[in-house]
DNA sequence: GTCTATAATCTGATAGAC
DNA sequence: GTCTATCAGATTATAGAC
């Protein structure tokens, strides 16, 4: 056998997504070098630049498959007639989400000052593209009256962070549920917007 | 003259800091090498250890000083007789104090992670501290009936996540002014918690 | 109080063996 | 596909001159 552990192009791959994400949350992306993450997955250093051009093209990857889940489940879960239930349908999903995927939340607001100008711009838009389904929700209750919230894209802004916030003091078995915090945000986040 | 520029204990100290926070801020804390720091100043590598034990005192002083100085400006500014108007109180302190510091207030959140445990702590049982205010107004408003958060201390952690959210969209010369932005954030706030 | 010089180590990325 | 070896340079922190 000429090579120690053979060909794991399928496995590796992930395996380095894995590791990288979780690394990059914990200590920050420029605290990480690439022989941790080889390390971690347990490979040299060398072979990291057979699945990534560079360390920030690695974080780019990250977080482009994040917003790009993000947006793609959305468009799966939602749900709901009216704005109201649409709300609902938006707050449930998004504190789900979030909870399913911490670090990944925590990359996606800490670590974009460390791309690009082009990949920075990227990322941006689909969250922008994201943040606007909501300021949509929010417009159209106002236009059919449910909602009086003073001004549509604040109140979308001022919700999503609302909702973001529960990833910093979550956690799995705590005093509350997910259903609880889930109704209990719904509420928050209702009123919030209501006349 | 057996110096270059002569001794400045008294202006250096501060100038480390005012460099050090705004290149933390600008590109994380493990990306600022000292030497940037010390550019940045005016004053080679060596010098900064006048002034700082390690790179990362440096960083907890920075924190540090920030929640001192908002529990402070809080103590001074915290007004209103009832819950009502100690939240609205509240949201404008909060607003106002965060938009002049956006700086130090990404740190806050950011770079948390790069502490020792025993400076975490520290950093940590201030911000609680801080949070409890909000929390005891939410509960005040609870016991005589003007407010009906179901939960006192996530309405008032969500609260205060979607007020700190305005430092990410903030611009000066923005769409909105800060008055205006302070009279949105009060009255989804006060909804939030209402009945 | 600040400088220069230096120790000891780590960095991202590449080349070439197998 | 992975390894080893390596480049050129950066890193934190300290020592000692002035």
């Amino acid at each position: 056998m000429a090579r120690k552990t053979g060909s794991h192009s399928e496995i590796t791959g992930p395996r380095i997504r894995d590791a990288a994400l979780r690394l990059f949350a914990r200590h920050g992306f420029a605290a990480v070098s690439m022989r941790q993450i080889a390390a971690d997955v347990g490979v040299q250093a060398g072979a990291l630049y057979l699945y990534t051009r560079d360390k920030e093209t690695l974080l780019f990857d990250l977080l482009k498959s994040h917003m790009d889940d993000l947006i793609a489940a959305w468009s799966i879960h939602k749900s709901g007639e009216n704005p109201q239930e649409r709300l609902e349908s938006f707050v449930r999903f998004h504190i789900a989400f979030n909870l399913d995927r911490p670090e990944a939340v925590f990359l996606s607001y800490m670590e974009l000052r460390n791309l690009g100008r082009e990949n920075f711009a990227v990322i941006e838009g689909l969250r922008k593209q994201y943040e606007t389904e909501l300021e949509n929700i929010v417009k159209d209750g106002r236009a059919t009256g449910v909602f009086s919230a003073p001004d549509s894209k604040i109140a979308a802004l001022a919700i999503i962070a609302m909702l973001t916030g529960v990833t910093t003091w979550y956690r799995d078995g705590g005093r509350l549920s997910r259903q609880k915090i889930g109704d209990i945000y719904c509420d928050m986040a209702r009123k919030a917007v209501s006349g």
